[in-house]
DNA sequence: CCCCGCAAATGAACCGGTTCATTGACTCCC
DNA sequence: GGGAGTCAATGAACCGGTTCATTTGCGGGG
């Protein structure tokens, strides 16, 4: 069928109306639910678009409005398995308000961010959540804080302005940290991902008060950051284990970098648990199903996702709120087989 | 700031013609990169653009195109791992091509199925890729065929009209079995997800084969079908261990089911590999890094993404291609520690 | 010098809804 | 009976781009 043809058969409110005998007006404020539509006409009215087979056109609902029922999603990389339970939760909640996610990589790059926003404020996109490369960046607040839509930051909470939903990763690192001291583990290695960003950063607050809490010092030539890949993982281990002195406990707080590690070790020939105290910076069915089963610390992304949905519409609702909402949702140390005492 | 204040304040082709000097139509041409503007009026227009800080509104673009460039992509749950790297690659391919990507879940159902579809007619969505519940359902048919966009179908392959991308399954299943029958297994378990998809069914006629070229009879009571969540692998291993007479071998055919499995045996305290062999249907950091390694199949889920985004793209520029192309990723069996010749 | 042909530029009409000032009908009350 | 008040319904104007029939300008040929 030419399109063109197809096109020109589309029936519009301008139809419906003939055919229910009313003015489009009137089919207009049916759609929209208008108290004012006496239920004879309603009826009428929508019998014709049963019969037509009408069916809105919401581009042209959106540019009329001003907005698209839309909301954007965007993160550094969702190839992060446990983050595509944020994603899905978030979704669950934006349908429900008859709203649509749309979804986008930033690949953790501030060009691509500001990009971003700006295809989103073009788009007419209601609100916005999404991670941050660098809180900091210059030109990435200035892109923010003119974006004409809410925008909640995703595990990120250094911009005051914007609302955010985080995890509490100091306590996580807190835990786990003190956990491995009250083992005896002196040599305790650490990866953390981009020191940059407020999951990180967290994370090395929290190791850093377990240390003061035990009055011992931790030993930066055992630190590794910016460990943003399985690969990078596998290098930071290997190159930690090979080390004249090597640790005697393993804390991986980033996310979802386990696998590398475990890789590394086992090709050194590394026991888990025996050879080395490993703690998991987020849980998963590696971390449990693991031979012996490792430490992990664990929170509520399903939670996070719904959370943040839910105070983002709340904001586009346009609800006096105050601004720069915070909500943090709890972290546990979930304790397994592969933290033990240190070998003395 | 009022809404109102800022809604009047936004700059329009309108003020970019003033200032430039030119006619809308000019200003519009020079948008869309139109041959017949003289660089010196180019030149003009995009000063003034630039200096009045001219932003498209994308709305009244896909109002008066009909099109949207956006592109869904609808499944049936996206907290499955390895899918995040399908849609991550689709996602980038997408974006290079200046769409943007509008994602929903359908939780396998048809007439979430089918009311997502007419959503996307009404957003006027230049694409769809999605996965099916039931690819004979009357209705779902129905609505795929009266969309007026290209649809391309995830892993799913029984509507010729339509573009697919799919995984070898058939391939990876006889791989699997026939490997576990080389070892002289006899009792193999299998759990496989829903069997009115593509994936199940296609699992299935590859262990047919299998068991047909080994001149073997499959024992019917050892299968288990619709196995659609961790929980219910779990119920449904726990349920078949439980058996007078055992299995010796479980395929876990359906996609990120294992950790389930694994913990049903860890439960019962059967071990992998000396207990039981044990194949997964996908691979992951899981399979790869338990102890015994489990015997995998693997295909590449990222060259999947790609595929269906080049494929729909492809497809949406309207070339003369035959309807209902299919692109099939090859499966392979990597075999690990988890499947050992049967104890006698 | 004039006319033709071509290319560049113009701006009104259009895309398909929503909004709101206006009209029309009806009720209520004095 | 008539005027005020209420409420439903009307439809032209509008949202912000794009398109295309028309105009303008310019070079070249006769």
């Amino acid at each position: 069928m030419p399109a063109q043809a197809r096109r020109s058969q589309t029936v519009k409110v301008r139809d419906v109306a003939r055919e229910a005998g009313v003015a489009v007006g009137t089919v207009s404020r049916v759609l929209n639910d208008h108290p004012t539509v006496t239920r004879e006409l309603r009826e009428r009215v929508e019998r014709a678009m049963a019969h037509l087979g009408y069916e809105v056109d919401v581009t042209a609902q959106s540019m009329r409005a001003g907005r698209s029922r839309l909301v954007a999603c965007a993160i550094r990389d969702f190839d992060i398995p446990r983050f595509a339970l944020f994603i899905k939760e978030a979704e669950a909640v934006l349908r429900e308000a008859r709203y649509t996610l749309l979804l986008a990589s930033t690949t953790n790059r501030p060009e691509v961010e500001i990009a971003l926003l700006s295809a989103f404020r073009r788009r007419r996109v209601d609100g916005v959540m999404m991670t941050l490369s660098d809180e900091q960046h210059r030109d990435v607040r200035e892109a923010l804080s003119e974006a004409p839509m809410p925008v909640l930051l995703i595990d990120r909470n250094r911009i005051e302005a914007l609302d955010r939903v985080t995890a509490d990763h100091r306590q996580g690192a807190r835990l786990a940290t003190s956990h491995l001291l009250g083992l005896g583990h002196r040599r305790i290695a650490v990866l953390v991902g981009d020191t940059k960003a407020f999951p990180s950063r967290s994370r090395l607050e929290g190791l850093r008060e377990a240390y003061a809490a035990a009055g011992v010092m931790p030993d930066p030539r055992l630190l590794r950051d910016n460990v943003l890949s399985s690969e990078e993982a596998y290098r930071a281990t290997a190159s930690l284990m090979s080390l004249a002195d090597p640790p005697t406990a393993l804390f991986v707080a980033a996310m979802d970098m386990l696998g590398g590690c475990l890789r590394a070790l086992r090709t050194m020939g590394i026991a888990v648990g025996d050879g080395i105290s490993v703690v998991a910076g987020s849980d998963s069915d590696l971390a449990e199903l693991h031979t012996p089963p490792i430490t992990a610390i664990a929170w509520d992304l399903a939670a996070m996702g719904r959370h943040a949905a839910t105070m983002l519409l709340e904001r586009m609702r346009g609800d006096e709120i105050e601004r720069g909402r915070g909500l943090t949702v709890p972290t546990e140390l979930i304790i397994r087989g592969s933290t033990r005492p240190v070998a003395n």
